[in-house]
RNA sequence: GCGCCCGUAGCUCAAUUGGAUAGAGUGUUGGCCUCCGAAGCCAAAGGUUGUGGGUUCGAUCCCCGCCGGGCGCACCA
């Protein structure tokens, strides 16, 4: 959580009160310094300190007469332009259009857009999308992939070294009911021609069958048993499934424009297990209860954990141990970001507990995110009413590419279907982006691929049209914007300007919280602010010192649009 | 029964983590393309923030009790 002010023009005011409340208060010594923060209502002026009311108790003053103090017992800074106090202790602060100008130049040059790089030296593994092999991804993925992936850019944007690690399901109690499955219920020639969706028909038929025939059951135990004991069939079989759930998987991150550091799924920690359970029985944490290996919790006041089962085997809490163990040796991470949904909160507590008993020092975080579902309840595949991942993303596009003909026909069509992908795959992921994760989604197609309003389209409507006119103007006028003078002079540019310095404080923000919504909310402000400015302000048709300054104030915007939809994950693309 | 989360405009959601007159989209109504891209802009209407108390200068936010909904609570992950 960042407790204090983000963007260089707050930290310099911020320094400025830090003086001001320092002489008013002799006596006392400030913890922090004053928090400034962008004002609620512009007509008050650009910034506000509320700080007065926070010392009011301590300093033995009415908040009021405090703020009047601080702001007597030091001159105003050559930025400031007026300082007021407000209510019950505002200090409502207006600081001059050329300052902000220089900062938000200085902000949208550097090539970090101003976020500041306090990642680096820190490393995250972020465990996230990790889909089931065998089974098709589906738009209950969606979530976990979208939000996992902002959260990965937004960690990387501020210096941090992120593995990106796709915890595959791939073992356990369903490969010995596929096995057979796959065995028994495919044609030779679909065989030959493997796909996710044939397993996943076979893996329902086999699993059905287990429901009525009951050496059915017992026959799929045996191919489990064979392939955790290493039979090369088994294996071969295994490995192929897994081989054809990544590719197609990788079809689908490849047009979410998702990528993973490294892919090791639940099979890769397998033989560290007997080990894990060791460590755990040398630390006195597990004991046998009902058969079954456990580690009693109350004391953190949880259910009991159970890491191996009667039957002996052991299940997620085990693997996931150690996972963070293998984790911890090899990578040696500050911290370890899961992205799951709701449902699995206690799971987490409890396996998060058990290894910060067990000393890994790795500071372990749990981003939660509420379940999507549809209108008539909860989707399973074996209720068959799952909707697909990449049908979800083929509509967007077709929606998307309807549009785009309309709208640009003389376009080629390769170019109008690649135009369409951004514009459809945008918009699926800022439906996602740009609500609080911990929210229920009820899937709705118009919601989910809502292309007016707010939605990324509109963004990228924004970002496109002022590539459009940047290039009108280097046609016209000969020069590259980047290097005009900056002279605001309506209230419109100045507010255009105090939201592109909020964007370091979004974009940590948002990270901080895990909550991209944060910076999706800012960037459709800032687009909603430009929309306005250009619908009110000529640029091309301007005198020449404000048509000067004014298309530099619109690269600074497309600097700030394009920097904060690629921290999303979202295209912008020049035209469209 | 216990635990976590949610309840804000007709609908879908925000609210800078306790700040000023609770904001957007959508839908409804009206206006704006001889002018840099109308996927846009401007305006109107729409609210006792589920409910009852409490904490304080100040509560959508924090605490307690209800009501309504979602999810989870020993061998599936």
């Amino acid at each position: 959580m960042s407790e204090t002010s983000v963007t260089p023009c707050e930290v310099a005011l911020s320094a400025w009160l830090a003086e001001a409340f320092t002489a008013a208060l002799p006596e006392q010594t400030l913890a922090n310094p004053p928090r400034v923060l962008s004002i609620t209502n512009p007509q008050f002026g650009d910034f506000q300190c509320n700080e007065a009311m926070a010392l009011a108790k301590a300093a033995k003053m009415p908040p009021r007469q405090l703020a009047e103090a601080a702001l007597a017992a030091k001159p105003l800074p050559p930025m400031v332009e007026k300082a007021e106090v407000a209510g019950p202790g505002f200090i409502n602060i207006t600081v001059s259009s050329k300052w902000l100008a220089e900062q938000a130049a200085a902000m949208t040059s550097d090539q970090h857009l101003g976020i500041p790089q306090s990642g680096i030296g820190h490393t995250v593994v972020l465990d996230y999308s990790s889909p089931n092999v065998a089974k098709p991804m589906h738009i209950g993925h969606i979530r976990s992939t979208v939000i996992g992936n902002a959260l990965d850019r937004l960690l990387r944007a501020q210096g941090y070294a992120v593995i990106a690690d796709n915890h595959l399901g791939d073992w356990g109690t369903q490969f010995g009911i596929l096995i057979l499955g796959y065995r028994n219920f495919l044609t030779d020639d679909e065989r030959t021609n493997l796909t996710v969706e044939l397993l996943e028909r076979v893996y329902v038929q086999s699993y059905n069958k287990t429901k009525e025939d009951e050496t059915w059951m017992e026959q799929c135990r045996a191919e489990l048993v064979k392939l955790q004991q290493g039979d090369a069939d088994n294996l071969a079989v295994w490995k192929r499934f897994i081989d054809i759930s990544i590719n197609e998987f990788n079809r689908v991150y490849a047009r979410l424009d998702v990528k993973f550091d490294i892919w090791r799924g639940e099979s890769y920690y397998n033989a560290m297990l007997p080990g894990v359970i060791t460590a755990l029985q040398d630390a006195k944490l597990a004991t046998e209860s009902e058969g079954a290996l456990i580690v009693d919790m109350k004391d953190e006041g949880l259910q009991v954990c159970i890491v191996r089962k009667s039957d002996g085997a052991y299940n997620y809490a085990t693997t996931d141990i150690a996972t963070v163990r293998s984790r911890v040796q090899d990578f040696n991470p500050d911290r370890i970001v899961y992205v799951t949904d709701e449902r699995q909160q206690l799971h987490f507590k409890q396996f998060f507990a058990i290894c910060g008993k067990l000393g890994y020092k790795a500071n372990l975080q749990h981003v939660w995110f509420g379940l999507m579902r549809l209108p008539e309840g909860t989707f399973s595949t074996r209720q068959g009413n799952v909707i697909k991942l990449e049908a979800l993303l083929d509509e967007a596009e077709a929606r998307a590419l309807a549009i785009v003909r309309e709208s640009r026909p003389e376009m080629p069509e390769a170019q109008q279907r690649e135009l369409a992908a951004a514009i459809g795959i945008g918009a699926v992921k800022y439906a996602d982006l740009s609500h609080d994760p911990k929210g229920m989604i009820v899937f709705d197609w118009d919601r989910a691929l809502a292309l007016d309003g707010n939605s990324a389209p509109y963004l990228q409507y924004a970002y496109a049209r002022i590539c459009s006119l940047i290039d009108k103007y280097a046609a016209q006028v000969g020069k590259a914007p980047e290097a005009n003078a900056l002279a605001p002079e309506t209230p419109v540019e100045k507010q255009l300007l105090l939201q592109l310095l909020q964007f370091p404080a979004a974009a940590v923000s948002a990270s901080d919280a895990n909550k991209p919504n944060i910076l999706a909310d800012y960037l459709y402000a800032l687009a909603k602010t430009y929309s306005s400015f250009y619908q009110s302000s000529p640029v091309l048709q301007a005198d020449e010192a404000t048509r000067d300054s004014r298309v530099r104030l619109c690269t600074m915007t497309a600097a700030i649009l394009r920097g904060g939809l690629t921290l999303l994950g979202i295209q912008t693309p020049n035209r469209i």
